[in-house]
DNA sequence: TTACTTTTGAAGGTCTCCATAATTAGTAAC
DNA sequence: GTTACTAATTATGGAGACCTTCAAAAGTAA
């Protein structure tokens, strides 16, 4: 059963009340006690009493009135979602990404740095921690402004934030980013899958934003799943929903063999960079490549099926770097999940782009900050760096 | 986000107080007050205060004091668990089954009625009601009484309670099952398929309640599966969760063909019989039963592990009328698993039996209370039949 | 009958909310 | 520049729900 509600005495229903106001606010511009009063149900005068007690605390701050209009000008207030930040970390094969966002998740300052596709484990993680610095440095912040933090990256992460398996690079297997990362920003550090990650940015500001129920296709040089269920990541007892690429009846994990075979491109082409040349040959109608993309959206399309058939999701959000080529992959891969699936979801692309798992990394925090800051059992408390 | 809770005025808290008190009582015997202000964290006159307002509405009623003890003896009330009623139906092939349970959930009556597995959709539906009116009356209940019903049926059903699709039973495709019942009993009559709440029942009195992530198959003369995720029972964006028999890749439509294969079975056994046949026989060692067992376990396998890999569940159970041969059936569908998924879950027998489905439609009807009655945005209301 | 235990009932106080009315600080019109 | 109008602010009184504390009541045990 859902967790109960605890009841308790009249602070508690201040506590409510507060979070109320707060939450009317987020997000929105400053608004008055008039307004504030309308939206959250409460009397004038509870209203002011509320927002004094935030203010106070410092959650909520005074701003300019507003010119003109009639009447008494009265005061505004907005949320003040400066007063805490979280970061959003991806560690991608050739580029280290960093945001910083405010508690609105408005994202401040970006960090972008390129790191070899080659590079070890203690390079990678020496990129991060530059990247990280730099993107504190940049937003005028040290670590202990930092709340929530989440990392993004390949592989399977357990709960604790450590790398249980990364395929991509052996060498990350066993890497410890919770702990890494912890000693750079306070508050919580969070590490989580990218393909998961990209998956939340869609539901958060991408295609996605409608849908409670989201498959979520990241295809590229590596193939991945990100599942939504009502509305929330779903990472399973051992966070490793999603894995249907190890089914070996649906040969996913062929799929992108299927692209390297192409001989069209010009010799000595980096195998992966190959990709694009396939898929620019198939827009131009080369009939091989276009056989080429068919037998590799079919095997695409085969997992995608049964994680459709699994769940059927309102909506499959194909990402990815090869969404980019959505115009010439598409369309073989929504024909070919029609063929196998009972009801049929909506098929899109993806619009965040590289960005997006850094995006969701972003959501993450918030969600985590959500949960431990704004919530019901809790309440309001001051606007404190949480504990660890 | 999750649908903050609304703050509001004093009586607001008194809902509140009032649900924790309903909390606390519900499910547990009679209680003191002191026992109630204890675990509900009110003081001792406040307490006393809600209990009598909760008295006076007809949820709690005082009871005979406990004998014994020292000290004034103390009043004690209960959870007037027979304030309302739910119904659980399961109409079967062979069995419509009708459960009547209390606001517990203690089912208080079963009746049990046969109907030819050939009945068409008039003869189904009269015995569906002779079943219900039967339960009814041997609970000296009229339709008036119950506050909520679930049907269970085999099939795709929709939001509406409409069966949209029968394989099993061609006729019944079109039927409004809601509609029918409904004009029985009061209250919200809620259909749903049959695989899922069986899913439902095992998370409640089955071997899943400890899990919150599970994979339920329905093995028998259909194949059906029921997911649990987070706790709730998942049914998609258009209620077509959990058909991966359908993806042809894995063949879950041909695995009960295997059975049907064996000839060691006496000439003109009902084929529907023939299952219990080649399990016996596997189950003596006959190894052209062990083998085709395997080969049915197999194809189970496949569909089975296609979902634990996309939802990674704590735990699989098998149920449905050859769980009853888990003995021989376990230990196959077990290994084909073990060998394609990534990271293995607990697979455990059902051992609800026959009742799984009419349990499972019982444990939905006190959801559907429980979200509409004892909601924290609406605080318990005084003990009526909710409106339709 | 007395001592002990625990619940009950009553009193007083505090907090949070609400409704209402008086005051204030602007704009608009003359 | 004064006056009318508008809308926000401030002040007041009251109600509801909670808390703590203490005396009275109703049992058991010695």
């Amino acid at each position: 059963m859902t967790e109960q509600l605890a009841g308790g005495d009249l602070s508690r229903l201040r506590q409510l009340n507060a979070l109320a106001v707060v939450h009317v606010l987020r997000g929105r511009p400053a608004l008055t006690l008039t307004e504030l009063s309308r939206d959250t149900g409460l009397s004038r005068p509870s209203t002011e009493d509320v927002v004094l007690q935030l203010q106070n605390q410092g959650w909520l701050e005074e701003v300019q009135p507003a010119a003109g209009g009639m009447g008494r000008p009265a005061r505004r207030y907005r949320f003040r979602s400066d007063a805490g930040w979280v970061l959003g970390v991806d560690i991608g094969g050739h580029t280290i990404r960093v945001l910083a966002a405010d508690l609105d998740g408005e994202v401040r300052h970006t960090v972008r740095t390129p790191v070899a596709i080659t590079a070890g484990r203690a390079e990678r993680l020496g990129a991060v921690d530059a990247a990280v610095a730099e993107c504190l440095a940049a937003a005028g912040l040290t670590g202990a402004d930092i709340w929530a933090t989440t990392v993004g990256t390949s592989g399977l992460v357990d709960a604790a934030g450590r790398v249980v398996l990364s395929v991509a690079f052996p060498e990350w297997t066993g890497v410890h980013l919770a702990q890494h990362v912890g000693r750079l920003v306070g508050g919580t550090v969070l590490v989580e899958n990218d393909s998961r990650l990209a998956a939340l940015a869609e539901t958060w500001r991408g295609v996605a934003r409608y849908a409670q129920h989201v498959v979520y296709l990241l295809a590229g040089l590596r193939t991945g799943t990100g599942l939504i269920i009502d509305g929330k990541l779903h990472r399973g007892f051992a966070q490793a929903a999603g894995e249907i690429g190890a089914l070996p009846e649906l040969g996913w994990i062929r799929a992108q063999e299927h692209l390297r075979s192409w001989t069209g491109a010009p010799a000595g082409t980096d195998p992966d960079d190959l990709a694009g040349y396939v898929f620019a040959s198939a827009r131009e109608g080369d009939r091989k490549a276009v056989a080429v993309v068919r037998r590799y959206a079919k095997e695409l399309a085969l997992g995608a099926s049964a994680l459709v058939l699994a769940l059927d999701p309102q909506l499959v959000v194909l990402g990815g770097g090869f969404s980019r080529s959505a115009d010439v992959l598409l369309d073989p891969l929504r024909r070919e999940i029609e063929k196998r699936c009972v009801r049929i979801p909506e098929i899109l692309t993806s619009t965040l782009g590289d960005e997006s798992v850094a995006l969701g990394a972003v959501k993450l925090s918030l969600e985590h900050l959500q949960e431990h800051l704004f919530d019901v059992r809790t309440g309001v408390a001051a606007p404190l760096r949480p504990a660890r």
